[in-house]
DNA sequence: TTGTAAGCGTTATCAT
DNA sequence: ATGATAACGCTTACAA
C-alpha cells in the first residue's frame, strides 16, 4: 500500500506538505497540489484509515449488537442502519448476541476499547430475563454513547428509538372491537417475557377492559415449529367462540390462519386475524392477514440520526424517540 | 481510556516495561508484573485496538458484503459468518450493496484502506447481469484475500463457497419425475438473472430432457408481491395440467401453494409443491411445502474458516467448495 | 509556500 | 530486570 511516506520520497518534498496538499490545504501551491493528486492517484493511494483513526481518535465505525438477525424485524432494522450509516460515512460493525446475555457482554467489552465511536443495541432476552444490564452501563460510563431500540432497558439513562408497542396493539384491538364487533379476541404470544410482548399484551388488555370484555390469551412461552402450529391448532378447536386473533409477532399469525382454515373457520367472516408483519408476511398469507407494520427501515435510521448527533453536538440531549407503525388491513376487512 | 503511559506513570516505571508486563513476557520480575497487572484490572485498562491495528497492520476485522441482509438465506448466512468469526477472534463489518454495483463499489473501495484484513462476499444482482467485476480483481490485485459465496464470478480466480445449486435441483426434478410420477413440472423463477438461478434452471432442464418431458418455466422478472401472485395464479389457471411445481426461491412456492388452493387444486395430491426455503418456510406453508434447504449457517462459517486460511496460511491454495443441501420433503408427501 | 517535529498508543529492538 | 528509542501512517502546530 502506498504511503505519504513514498509519495513525498517520489516527488522529493516532505510528507507534510504531501499531506497538506492532499487534503486541500491552501497554504500549498496550486502547482505542487496538482503534481501530488497526480502522483496519488496513478499509484492509486489511499489514506491509512487505522492511521487516521489512530490520530484522530475517531473510528467513524458503530458497533451493532443484534439478538439475531434471521428475525426479519432486526435484518430490516440492519438494512435501515446500513443505508443511513453509510450516508453518514460510517461503517457498522455487527454483533450477534443470540439472545445471550454473555455474548452480549462480551461484544460490548471488546469493541470499547476505542474499536467504534457509539453503539446501536436491542437487548437479549436473557438479559431483560434476568434483568442484567450492569455491563451496558459500565461502557455509558466510559463516556461511550449507547442507543437502544426496541428492546429497551427502562432503568438506563440513553437515547431510545421504540416502537409504539402499546398504543399499536390498543388501537388495532379497538378497532376490531368497535369497527368489526368481534367480542372473543384471542391474543397468540410467543414473546412474552420481552419488553415488547409485554407492552403489547397491555395495549390488548387495556382495550378489552374498556369494552368489558373477557381477555384469551394463548402463551406459547418461546415455543418452536410444529409446537406453535399445534398449540395454536388445539385451542382453536377448543375454543369456538372466538371470533378475531391477534398475534403480537411476525409467525404465529400466519399460522393462526392456516389452523383455523383446516378446523374450517370462515376467514375473515368467522375469525378475522391481525399480526405483526414484515416486507412479505402479507404475500405469505392466504387469505391476506391484517397487519400491524413496524417501521423497521425508519427505526434503523432514526437510530442512528440520534446516535450521529449524540456523537457529535456537545448539546445533545438524551432522548426517547418512538417510530409510530402503520397497520396495513387486508383486502377483504378493509 | 487508560493507556500505558498512565499506567507507567502512576507507577513510576517504563512504558515499556508496563507493556512487556502485561503480555507477560519473560523478562519482567514477577512482582512487577502483579503491581502492573493489579492497577491495569483497577482501571479497567484495555489495549487501544485502533494502536495494535496500526503497528501489526492486522485489523482482525473482516469485510462482509452483502446485497440484501432481508433475504433470510443472506440472514442466515451472516449469522453463520458472525459465530464463526467471533470464535476466531474476529470482528465484521457489514456492508449491503442493495444489489447496486456503485454501493458494492464503494464498500469495496473504502473498506480496502486497511480497514479490514480481507473480504467475504456475495455479488450484487446489478453486476451480475452487467457482468462488471473489475472492483473485486482490483481489490485482489492489491493483495486482500477475498472468497465469494453463492453468488460466484466465475472469471474471478479466489476461494468459492457455493450450493449445489445445479445438482439439487436436478435431483429434486429426478424426484417428482420418478418417484411422484409427475409428468408436467412447472418451474417458478423469479431470480433468472442469477448465476444460482441459471444453475438451478439448467438442473431442472437436465432432468426433464433425461425423461423426454417438456419444460414449463414462468420467469416473474423480478416482479414482487402482488405480482407474483397474480402471475402465478393466472398460469396454474390456464395451465391445469401442471402437477407439480419447483421454486428456485423461498417466496414463490408459498404463493404457488395458496393460488393452487384458491383454483382448487388438491395438494399435494393434483399438484406437488417444492421451494427453497429457510428457517420458518415450512411453517409459514400449509399444506407443507418440500423445501431445498440450503445450509446457509454452514455456509457463513466456511467462508469463515476458508477465508481465514487464506489470510493466514502462506501456502493456502485457492479452492471452491460446495455445500449439499438437505431435502425437506413434508409430510404429506413423504 | 514548504518543512520540521511532535504525537496518537502500541510493540519491539537494543542498551543499560 | 528495566528503560530509552524507533517505528507503524497520519495530522498539525510551529518554524523557516
Amino acid at each position: 500500500m502506498t504511503t505519504l511516506k513514498e509519495l513525498a520520497a517520489l516527488l522529493n518534498i516532505s510528507v507534510s506538505t504531501v499531506s497538506k496538499a492532499l487534503n486541500d490545504s491552501h497554504e500549498i501551491s496550486e502547482n505542487t497540489r496538482v503534481r501530488v493528486k497526480e502522483l496519488a492517484t496513478k499509484l492509486n493511494y489511499k489514506p491509512n484509515r487505522i492511521a487516521q483513526q489512530l490520530k484522530t481518535n475517531k473510528t467513524k465505525t458503530i458497533g451493532v449488537i443484534l439478538p439475531t438477525v434471521t428475525n426479519p424485524f432486526f435484518a430490516e432494522v440492519l438494512h435501515g442502519i446500513e443505508m443511513a450509516a453509510a450516508n453518514n460515512d460510517y461503517d457498522i460493525i455487527v454483533c450477534l448476541s443470540n439472545e445471550t446475555l454473555h455474548k452480549e457482554k462480551r461484544s460490548l467489552e471488546l469493541l470499547s476499547n476505542g474499536s467504534v465511536d457509539g453503539f446501536i443495541m436491542a437487548v437479549a432476552r436473557e438479559g431483560q430475563v434476568k434483568m442484567q444490564t450492569e455491563h451496558i452501563q459500565t461502557v455509558i460510563d466510559r463516556k461511550i454513547p449507547v442507543l437502544m431500540f426496541d428492546r429497551v432497558v427502562n432503568e438506563i439513562n440513553c437515547d431510545k428509538v421504540i416502537v409504539d408497542d402499546f398504543q399499536s396493539v390498543y388501537e388495532a384491538t379497538e378497532y376490531l372491537i368497535k369497527k368489526e364487533k368481534r367480542k372473543n379476541i384471542l391474543l397468540v404470544s410467543n414473546i412474552e417475557e420481552l419488553s415488547v410482548g409485554k407492552l403489547r399484551i397491555e395495549g390488548y388488555s387495556k382495550a378489552l377492559k374498556e369494552h368489558n370484555l373477557n381477555p384469551n390469551i394463548l402463551k406459547l412461552d418461546n415455543a418452536i415449529d410444529l409446537d406453535i402450529e399445534t398449540k395454536t391448532y388445539n385451542y382453536l378447536k377448543k375454543h369456538k367462540h372466538i371470533d378475531a386473533v391477534i398475534s403480537i409477532d411476525h409467525v404465529t399469525g400466519i399460522v393462526a390462519i392456516n389452523m383455523a382454515k383446516k378446523i374450517g373457520k370462515k376467514i375473515p367472516e368467522e375469525l378475522s386475524v391481525l399480526g405483526f408483519g414484515y416486507e412479505h408476511t402479507q404475500l405469505l398469507s392466504s387469505p391476506k392477514i391484517s397487519i400491524i407494520h413496524q417501521k423497521a427501515h425508519k427505526i434503523g435510521e432514526m437510530s442512528i440520526e440520534l446516535l450521529i448527533d449524540n456523537m457529535k453536538n456537545n448539546e445533545h440531549k438524551l432522548q426517547t424517540i418512538v417510530v409510530p407503525s402503520e397497520v396495513k388491513l387486508s383486502e377483504s376487512t378493509k
